[in-house]
DNA sequence: ATCAACGATTTAATCGTTTAAAATACTGTA
DNA sequence: TACAGTATTTTAAACGATTAAATCGTTGAT
């Protein structure tokens, strides 16, 4: 690989004069730009970021940091993060840490390591959050995507969970459903912890005491959905409707309806967060809280290039992104 | 952010002291590693990775590039890639070219600049690779995945694509099926053509001369999965079962099978590519020619680290990975 | 013709590491 | 006590860029 010093040597000029026709820093005659590109084509000459960050002090590279890739929620919000990061002249890339505490701490390590600029962060739930602190004491830019991480104060885009909830419960409620069961997320996660909230809610609202029997804890992973939503369907006092807190729970519970002959909306209506792809090939149709995820990366990727660029005042920004409700069959109204 | 100077100055040593340390490079006396650990922890020092790249001239760092990482048939191929990478003392990150050759090239040189050690590509179909081969020739190691860049060799790690089709397809004539229709992928990816020639090979081999009109040109999109499908259900002679050549389209075939009212696998057999989580919500369950993903990622990793090693010979070295073939109701025997 | 003023170019210091080579400290032996 | 031979530590030169400061040429005014 050639260096900035033998483009130089080529083009018979010094490397600062190279450096300034890249950069176009500085004016440089035509006659010596010509002989610099020239040399630049001749050599495919690549400039060296690690030296050029080393130097300036900043590497234009952002990462996302995300707790599990395959659930099909989080490739949109990477797409809209990276169209936000390419126009600013950023580049973003993702690492995963499969929702465990150790594998973020150890990538967001590497990522200090590598001097990126800014962190866009979902973190995995746990108690050890020193990793977080510390980068953030050491002055790297983090903005917490979906989740919040507690007990810190960060930028952050979240969605507003508690009205998602509330407002999909309350479809369920006017529908004619009472006894509503909700299969929640982990609670020692916000997300987890709001949407269970919005459910409490909707059902106050309407005079209906929350029944403890009707709430399960789910972990956002499709066998919990399964699990759940089985050991519910045994039970003698069934619900007449579930509302499940995600999209790959979702999966499980519809597994389970089948095997237990259950049919949906009639023996059992079905709502539910995050619009997989399945609404086509599954039968029928399901009401679901949709997340604008492609907006939710793009806002959080503006906010991060913002606080790097310091163009935003101290203190943290939390943003809360309205979903919408898109009612369908699953959760037709009841005849009485 | 301190540097390694800093840290020296507090425990009173030289640098080279503080670097042996921390590599482990050269014996240095108990007592000042003592010290120089101390001071790394009063001070909160991580090393700065650009300068140490900068000097040996490595990273450490690999990339994956995807064309389509809303595609839920590539992050299980991630994590297997992720998973060897750390094992073997790298760090990886993923970027999205969104099946755009121009995006693709941002991306690539991006890499080349940022100096990575290797990069695990899944390029986007295009006639213009230049990009690929600069980047070759500067040396830098690539492993193609899922798919090779047509007219250039490099290390590859691909699916039997050719055996799987025929297997599949194989299997739906011994089932009884005769008018098999295909929905292919973009015929100018490998991919896409290998499949096709699998079907034919196994129409060819129980004596069926494959008919042009049941073979329809899809894009691995699932909006070409449910226009074609609506086309051939249009036509008054209609396939007795469908082989659709990846997970995603099969969606739109589902839909468009709904739509017209047509019943798997009474009216329609269907088999396809991947394995997408729809199986446990989609009834029936769809015979799938299943991918071993993680495997994938995880053997492309190792090739990419041991040609980065130079553990590998000259040669480039392509590697197939068998498919499983999954029989399920979607392709129950035909009644004579 | 002289020189100030300006524009174009180069020089050289710097960023934070690694690592050969030099310097220093320590050991045991003659 | 002196010294060879190690073991440990330090010095200093890279790596490949950026950029302030110095230098070099031109112009144009006097």
């Amino acid at each position: 690989m050639p260096s900035i010093v033998e483009v130089a040597k080529r083009a018979g000029v010094s490397i600062a004069t190279v450096s300034n026709v890249i950069r176009g820093t500085k004016r440089v005659s035509p006659a010596l730009q010509e002989r610099v590109q020239l040399a630049i084509r001749d050599l495919d000459y690549y400039p060296n970021e690690l030296a050029r960050s080393l130097k300036v002090k900043q590497t234009r590279m952002l990462v996302m940091v995300l707790p599990d890739i395959t659930n099909p929620f989080f490739p949109e919000i990477i797409r809209g993060a990276e169209d936000c990061a390419f126009q600013r002249g950023y580049f973003l890339m993702t690492a995963n840490t499969d929702e465990q505490i150790g594998r973020e701490r150890r990538i967001v390590s590497a990522l200090r390591s590598y001097r990126v600029d800014g962190i866009l962060l979902a973190s995995a739930p746990g108690k050890d959050i020193s990793h977080i602190e510390s980068v953030l004491r050491a002055g790297l830019s983090i903005v917490c995507l979906d989740r919040t991480v507690s007990g810190i104060e960060t930028d952050a885009v979240l969605l507003d969970n508690v009205r998602g909830a509330q407002e999909c419960v309350r479809h369920l409620i006017q529908a004619g459903y009472r006894r509503i069961a909700i299969i929640t997320g982990p609670l020692k996660l916000l997300t987890g912890r709001e949407r269970l909230r919005g459910y409490g809610d909707a059902l106050r609202e309407a005079d209906i005491e929350p029944d403890p029997a009707l709430i399960f804890e789910g972990d956002f992973r499709e066998d919990s959905g399964y699990r759940l939503s089985k050991e519910m369907l045994r039970r003698r006092r069934k619900p007449s409707a579930i509302f499940v807190c995600n999209g790959v729970m979702t999966l499980g519970v519809l597994k389970a309806l089948e095997e237990t002959g259950m049919l949906c909306p009639n023996d059992i209506a079905l709502a539910t967060f995050d619009d997989l792809m399945l609404d086509h090939s599954f039968h029928p149709h399901l009401t679901t809280v949709v997340q604008p995820s492609y907006e939710i990366g793009a806002r959080a990727a503006t906010i991060l290039i913002d606080r790097i660029e310091g163009k935003l005042p101290k203190e943290p920004l939390v943003v809360r992104i309205a979903p919408t409700l898109i009612v369908r069959e699953s959760t037709r109204p009841r005849r009485p």
